[in-house]
DNA sequence: ATATTTATGTGCGTAGCGCACATAATGTCA
DNA sequence: TGACATTATGTGCGCTACGCACATAAATAT
């Protein structure tokens, strides 16, 4: 029985997400971490890559490559950081209206999911997905990474709220 | 409102598909849609190169390196076809044990967000995600592709059903 | 002052995929 | 029946997104 929720959990997630990357491939022209790199840059908090590395769970040179890739297309600029080693990544604005678009491409994909529903049976979603994603306990790490591609103009009362968006 | 439910969807999905994913690929050894491929092989209709490459929404080429590289690991068999061109596709039974490890898998990586709700809340998320796909009025090929990954074990009552959960 | 840690960047290879092309079997239609 | 399109598979070639091993510079520790 909740094997059976389980597996049509699965084949929703599959679903969404699929559609999420979709839309994402044609507005970034990068698949992989790529566009998630955009909105989590994009937080504004001025990553280091190291911190990046993190959040999008790949390898440090990876990561080197990914930004050198947003930068070679004009999207990111690495600025300096605190220290004399670090970097700290900040969109430039063309990057910003990159991911503006990502982000309303990302809730239009996701949206006909949520308008398939009577309305009393959304607000029961939404506490639902609250209480998922709390139950969680995801360390910083873990949270940063599961708000790699969220959007923070809609995050109001996030049910695990990540440092960048208190800064923003 | 109702993009907020949306963000929240989204970043549910994201963990969820990220968890299987990570699962698959301690499973598996092949990433991208060679674990998919696996499980909709092991629905045992003997698919050709041709429907499994709709199913996984890939190239034709990619499809049959693909499957070369699951017939080199002894995953699975290329056996004659209705024609004498098509070849249909079935697993060996070291393949069949991998799809039963797969499954497992992913009912594991999902099974945690379904533990996190209390039970009548369980029951009200299965009629929500049965909903959701309901209302995806996808084709017989969107179908397939939405139940690439699911358990037919588990998988009864299907909200939108396959071919291949009747032949099974 | 030297050793360790932290942060970035580079050389090199690999996996998974797509495009263009080739080939064999089947269907179509004059 | 023969010419031609269609269907199904396979190959050559390249590209993108990565990871591993290594190199280097800055900060920290002892």
């Amino acid at each position: 029985m909740i094997d059976q929720t389980a597996n049509l959990l699965g084949a929703v997630a599959l679903a969404v997400s699929d559609r999420i990357h979709a839309t994402a491939r044609q507005i970034v022209s990068h698949s992989g971490e790529t566009p998630a790199a955009l909105v989590v840059i994009g937080y504004g908090t001025g990553p280091s890559n190291d911190q990046l590395r993190r959040i999008l769970r790949l390898s440090h040179p990876g990561t080197v490559r990914l930004v050198d890739r947003l930068v070679k297309d004009g999207l990111v600029e690495r600025k300096k950081g605190q220290d004399r080693r670090a970097v700290a990544l900040h969109l430039t604005p063309q990057g910003s209206a990159l991911r503006e678009q990502l982000l309303s491409g990302r809730l239009a994909a996701v949206r006909p999911f949520v308008e398939a529903l009577p309305k009393p049976e959304r607000e029961t979603l939404s506490e639902t997905l609250r209480s998922m994603l709390k139950a969680l306990e995801p360390s910083d790490e873990e949270r940063q990474s599961l708000c790699r591609m969220c959007d923070n103009r809609v995050c109001t009362n996030c049910p695990i709220p990540a440092q960048f968006h208190e800064t923003q």
